[in-house]
Formats: C-alpha cells, structure tokens, sequence
DNA sequence: TAAGCTAGTGTAAAAATGACACTAATATAT
DNA sequence: ATATATTAGTGTCATTTTTACACTAGCTTA
C-alpha cells in the first residue's frame, strides 16, 4: 500500500454520499427525491446527495445531507453500498456511497435550503427513470430496506409515535411487496411484546376507532442484550378469504 | 452537485479496495492475511488491498487484488461496505471499499508477486490485532458472510468440488459459530434437493468411507428464477446426546 | 335506525423444528 | 483373525410454528 511518502502518488477521485430517504404515507411507501435544477441531467429526478468534505467522515457528510433537506437529525440511517464505476459520472470519476434513511414524514419540514425546493415524495411504485444511476442505487437500498425489517423492527421509524396495528402491517405490506394476513400478523406481532398498548383509541374516524400502540424501545433493547433476534417471516396470504 | 465545470472544486481521496478472502481448511474458517513489510503499521498483520485506478470498476480493483494473491479468477466475490473516518490512515485520507471473497482453499496456489510472499492463512479464532482498522472491516465482512450463508447457498464456494455432508455440516458450524445436530442438518439439507449424490465415496481414511456429493448449481438457477429461497435457520444444538 | 366501514378476535390442521442412540464400514494395531 | 478406534449413516416422536380461514364489535354518516 505504499509508504509513508508517496500518497500523492495514487490516484484520487471526488466522492459524494447519496441518500435514499424513505418515508411512509397514506398507505405507500415513499422516497424523497429532488428534482436537478443544472446539468448534467438537469430536470430529472435524482437522489438527494452531496460532496463529501475533506475533514468529514462519510456518516457525517450522510447526515448533513438528511437535514439539510428535512431539518431531522438523530433518525435512523444506514450505509447501504458503494457504487463507483469509471462511467457512471459525465463530469468525471465519481465514487458515491449510498445511504438510506428512515424518517416519520410527520416529522418532516421543508427546509428554506435551495434544495430543499426542488424536492418531492414519490412513491416507491410510481419510480420512473432516474439521473445517473440512481436507479440502482434506490433499488439496492430498498433491497437493503426488506432485508433488514425482517430482522430488526426498524418499521416503527416510519411510524409516528403513536400508531395502529392496521398501519404497521400497511407498512409491513409496502416494504415486502406482499399482502399479510390480518390475524396472523397481530398474532405474531403481539407475540414478541414488543409494542405498548396505549389504551387509547383513534379519533374523528368514520368507522370503528383502532386502539393505539407504540413500540417499547427499552424492553428491545434488553431482549437485544441477551441475545435476542426480531425474526419477521410471514409470507404471501394465499387465498381471498370471503367473497361476498 | 454542482454543475459541469467544477468538479475539480471538490476535495478529492485516494481509494483502496481491501478484499477478507476466507477459506476453508480442517474443519477451520481461515482468512488471507498480508504482513506488512512497509510503513505504517509495519510488522503487523492486514487484509490485502491495493488503491483503485483512474480507469477502474472498483469491482475490477476487488478482481485484481484477489487474483494477484492467489492466482484465480471468476470466484464469489461481494463488496460489503465503505470505511471513510477521516483519521482510518496516518498517511492522510483514504477510503476503502472492503469485499470479501469465497475461495477453495485447494485451488489456492502461491503467487509469485511480493505481497503474495508475505500472506498466511490465518483461522478466524486466531485472529489478534491488525493494521489500521482492518479488525473492524474483518469483522463486518465476517458478520455478513454469516447472514449471507443462511440466505444464500454461498457454502458450497469454500468447499472443493465434492463434498462429504460432514465437511459441510463442520463449513456450517465455523461460520455460524455454532453447534449442528447430525441428523438434523442432513435431513434439512438433503430435503432441499440441491445436492448431487455422486455414488462415490472417500477414500485412505482411517473410517468408514463418507459419501460425496456435489452441489446442484443448475436447479438451484432453476428454483431461483421461479422465486425460491435458500433457508437455513437451524439453531444451536442444545444438549450432548450420549455420554459414555 | 340502517348502511358502510374498519377493528378485533380463535381454532384447528399442517409443517417445521428439535431432541435423541444406535448400527455400519473402514483402517490399524495386536 | 480379531479387537479397537473412528467416523458415517439413519428414524421417530414431541413440540413449536405457521397457515388458512369468518364472523361480531363499534364507530360515523345518511
């Protein structure tokens, strides 16, 4: 690798994070996108993404593009993958590192940045193409995204505080790309004593008010301790259950 | 980011691909170390990695390394994460993207080139402290190696072409760092049908000869296309059976 | 007070997992 | 040739987990 003098020597390219923002929203799963205001790829939808700076670690340059954009910060993020083909920049060599974020999008803020201007929420279905190769990019993190909600219960990061069971399994339904049973899904959900049950119910509903839960942070975190894994494994419901 | 002119405005890093090739040797998970024969970190023991080119697919770079070190191509091969805190080299800044790669020890053949002179397979328990933060890197990769053996029949990569169940079921036990019960494990395992008897035994061992077997990569491309998916989720094994 | 809508609940069959002990086949030593 | 040492190979039953499936409850609005 080298010694201690000649660093110089190699070569070094730009490199930019790039931030997959996803939220969750009348029933859809949602990506905050920006609309490019220049060249090149000027008017297309891209990926919030920025220079990484010389004195900033590669978390840090993450999370400076998340609240530059949305004003939140401490929300979950995660390093998903690195892409960095010869090509995949007009301008030249350009290594981006992907991140994805999970945000509650109640929470978010239009921020005053210029940036924040062009920005939108898309829904995950409705993609169509990308600048550069943010195409790949999205799909590898949302890849990333049902992976990991399988084995960790990160859903409740797109929830607000206080939730239904009908939306975390409308939630679960978006990111697995499947529909759940409805009794299965609370059996097993319940099961793992993982949500507080509020005592509360909706309000100003046009049916049947749901009760209300919120997810128990401090017995997670003990389970975790002693070796505990949040295992999510349902798969397709099979049959309409009723016709009528 | 900025608009065509100016990517020369942004600080720029130097690059460095590092690659954990794991192998698998006497029932032993191993890993290709180099020790350093230059500053910093001279002396000590870290993972092979060389910085990436001007013209280079990082995944080229990932390709190089692993070929210069022990002669082969075309093997499993998956880039795991992006190490980029601003102080991870003395020299100055230096990111690494690190992948780990799957070899048949067997295959492996010791090149001619100067670095390939310093590496040593070292087992995976064995392991002490390491150049830069190379144990950090090592372990994610490890971590994902683990994750990916239950999704994935990534496994059969570290064995040679034919295979008793014992070696795979002992290949198992090193990456999950866990105990198997016989029975269990070969009747999971044959019930996926993706093993090949091939009517064949062992042979010049001190024991009755075990059958070999052969990993069926055509219906396993099979079972994919039409959405299958390897699972192997079997738990420690609890108790001693028999003590005489 | 009826209609519309979503919330909420239990059971039984099937499948997967986990625990568990002895016989079979070979090489080597006596 | 016989015994010893060593690993291969095999089946069953109890338990747990998963799956399929349909109706009543409670609220709002017409």
């Amino acid at each position: 690798m080298g010694t201690m003098e000649n660093l110089d020597n190699f070569f070094k390219s730009a490199f930019t994070v790039d931030n997959v923002i996803f939220g969750f929203d009348e029933g859809d799963l949602k990506v905050l996108l920006i609309k490019r205001g220049e060249e090149p790829y000027e008017g297309q939808w891209g990926l919030p993404g920025y220079f990484v700076n010389e004195d900033e670690d590669l978390d840090h340059a993450a999370n400076r593009v998340l609240e530059q954009l949305t004003g939140l910060r401490n929300v979950f993020l995660e390093q998903v993958a690195t892409f960095g083909d010869v090509n995949r920049h007009p301008m030249g060599r350009v290594i981006t590192v992907a991140y994805f974020s999970l945000i509650k999008i109640n929470q978010y803020t239009i921020q005053p940045s210029s940036i924040a201007q062009r920005a939108a929420w898309i829904s995950i279905g409705d993609l169509d193409e990308l600048a550069f190769d943010h195409a790949e990019i999205l799909r590898a993190c949302f890849n990333r995204l049902k992976l990991l909600v399988r084995n960790r219960p990160v859903g409740f990061e797109l929830l607000p505080r206080k939730f239904t069971l009908t939306e975390l399994q409308h939630l679960y339904e978006a990111i697995l790309e499947t529909d759940l049973d409805k009794r299965n899904f609370r059996k097993k959900i319940l099961s793992m004593n993982l949500l507080i049950d509020l005592d509360e119910t909706q309000e100003g509903v046009a049916h049947r008010p749901a009760r209300l839960y919120k997810f128990d942070k401090e017995k997670y975190d003990e389970l975790l301790a002693e070796g505990f894994s949040f295992e999510l494994k349902e798969s397709r419901r099979k049959m309409v259950e009723h016709l009528s």
